[in-house]
RNA sequence: CGGGCUGUGGCCUAGUGGCUAAGGCGCCACGUUCGGGACGUGGAGAUCGGCGGUUCAAAUCCGCCCAGCCCGACCA
């Protein structure tokens, strides 16, 4: 992608004055997000492709525990909200006006519409365990949104849901989500800040777990077990009588922090309400056991960028990284840059490739805000090699043409 | 939803009763530059969030509304 044809082709110098949280004041900068309202945001080339590749490690490690994907819609019978108690209770659920006395419901969850729709095709034991999940815009009428992507009124969500014959069952498979989302706070670079954490039920059972980011931006606070990589969440510290549940120790340390993922054991909350049952092997109908598991996909790319970055911008882990590498020409003629594009792109690598008519300080300080993990400067003073610099460190060194797609697999792995 | 604050070209700001609303960034043109947001000259771009009111006179004062931010409450 060339530079001069990027939409936008230019990173702001100032920072919103509607912004205070320092991933939106970074995005929104570089042009990776725009906000549209109060918790509402788009996102822009850059920005959508951070998003997908954060969406394609999901999805693969929803995949490899047996989830198939789906998509639910977004609009919900009215019904489905009433049968579970949830129309009023729910107090930041959109409803819409469709006709006089109609109204929807923009989905702020889905267990409201994958309960009924598994209950018309599931019906016997043989079926479990069962889990289906999506990758879909949220809708939740926040009354004050805030902290750029980390709580908005819409948002990305990867929600997964498990159907269970017995508690047992259940168990076994939450233990195989627990660690595919260990897999995934690995792939996006988060897992030394992000732990399992100790939380409340809520409407559903007595305790729940959720996986929180140490970040100072966090809205959450949690206990922190020095000995064992656990967190306790502030709200239920006293049941726990400030003792890590799993290693006993009472040196806990009280950080802030951002939820990124959430798991929920439902029961039969919403299986009894929907009145689905199974019959079991000898003919008698059984409630349903459901679990349903949550991962803010736009809130996990606004919590890397607060891990990953240093005063001048972003640093994208390579795997999420909007393009493999940053070429910069600094050069009038652009003979050697082109050629160099045209190499990389060859060998498989996505290119950022700033050809425009500017500043050598203002493309390294765009580049440093943009945070691509490779940069790559073509220029008098490179002399026929190519300067290599990685984002994630100051170290620069000259290579040769030749080996710069052998640089690039090593860098990347591929 | 309670409390506080803010709204001026695309972005950041100055102007807080008085002449044609000022500057920086960005944008366009030309020229000089070309390894850390460089410089010069010229240019385009604003019914000062909206509506109503006070006044000889309103970006400026008052009322209502809208929008945004922050603190709190809420967060299945």
């Amino acid at each position: 992608m060339k530079q001069s044809r990027l939409f936008p082709k230019r990173a702001l110098k100032e920072v919103p004055k509607d912004e205070e949280s320092l991933n939106a004041q970074f995005l929104i900068r570089g042009g990776f997000i725009d906000k549209t309202m109060a918790g509402v945001y788009t996102y822009l080339p850059l920005g959508f492709r951070v998003l997908k590749k954060i969406e394609q490690i999901v999805r693969e490690e929803m995949n490899s525990i047996g989830a198939q994907e789906l998509l639910m819609p977004s609009l919900h019978p009215k019904e489905y909200w009433i049968q579970t108690n949830r129309w009023d209770s729910f107090d930041v659920l959109f409803k819409l006006d469709t006709a006089k006395d109609t109204q929807i419901v923009l989905g702020p969850t889905h267990e409201e519409v994958i309960t009924p729709l598994a209950r018309k095709y599931i019906f016997s034991y043989k079926d479990f365990p069962m889990a289906v999940y999506q990758i879909q815009n949220k809708f939740r009428n926040e009354l004050r949104s805030r902290s750029g992507l980390l709580r908005g009124r819409e948002f990305l969500m990867k929600d997964l849901y498990s159907f269970h014959v017995s508690q047992d069952d259940l168990d076994e498979y939450y233990i195989s989500v627990t660690d595919a989302y260990e897999k995934i706070w690995g792939r996006v670079f988060i897992a030394e800040n992000t732990m399992k954490t100790y939380a409340s039920g809520g409407d559903f059972s007595k305790y729940s777990h959720e996986f929180q980011t140490i970040s100072d931006s966090g809205e959450d606070t949690v206990h922190v077990c020095h000995d064992c990589h656990i967190a306790v969440n502030d709200e239920i510290i006293d049941d726990v009588n400030r003792k890590c549940p799993e290693c006993d120790s009472s040196d806990l340390v009280k950080k802030p922090s951002i939820e990124v993922g959430n798991i929920f054991k439902l029961s039969d909350r919403f299986s009894k309400a929907f009145g689905f049952e199974y019959a079991d092997a000898k003919g008698a109908e059984i409630p349903v056991i459901m679990a349903s598991y949550g991962i803010g996909i736009s809130r996990l790319m606004a919590s890397i960028v607060e891990i990953h970055h240093d005063d001048k911008g972003i640093i994208w882990p390579k795997s999420v990284t909007p393009y493999h590498v940053h070429l910069l020409n600094l050069k009038q003629d652009s003979t050697e840059a082109d050629a160099v594009y045209e190499t990389l792109q060859g060998g498989g690598f996505s290119v950022l490739y700033d050809d425009r008519d500017k500043g050598a300080g203002e493309k390294f300080a765009e580049a440093d805000l943009i945070g691509i993990s490779v940069r790559l400067v073509i220029s008098e003073k490179t002399d026929g090699k190519i300067e290599w610099k990685e984002r994630s460190n100051s170290d620069i060194e000259l290579i040769d043409a030749s080996e710069l797609l052998n640089r690039m697999r090593a860098f990347y792995t591929l």
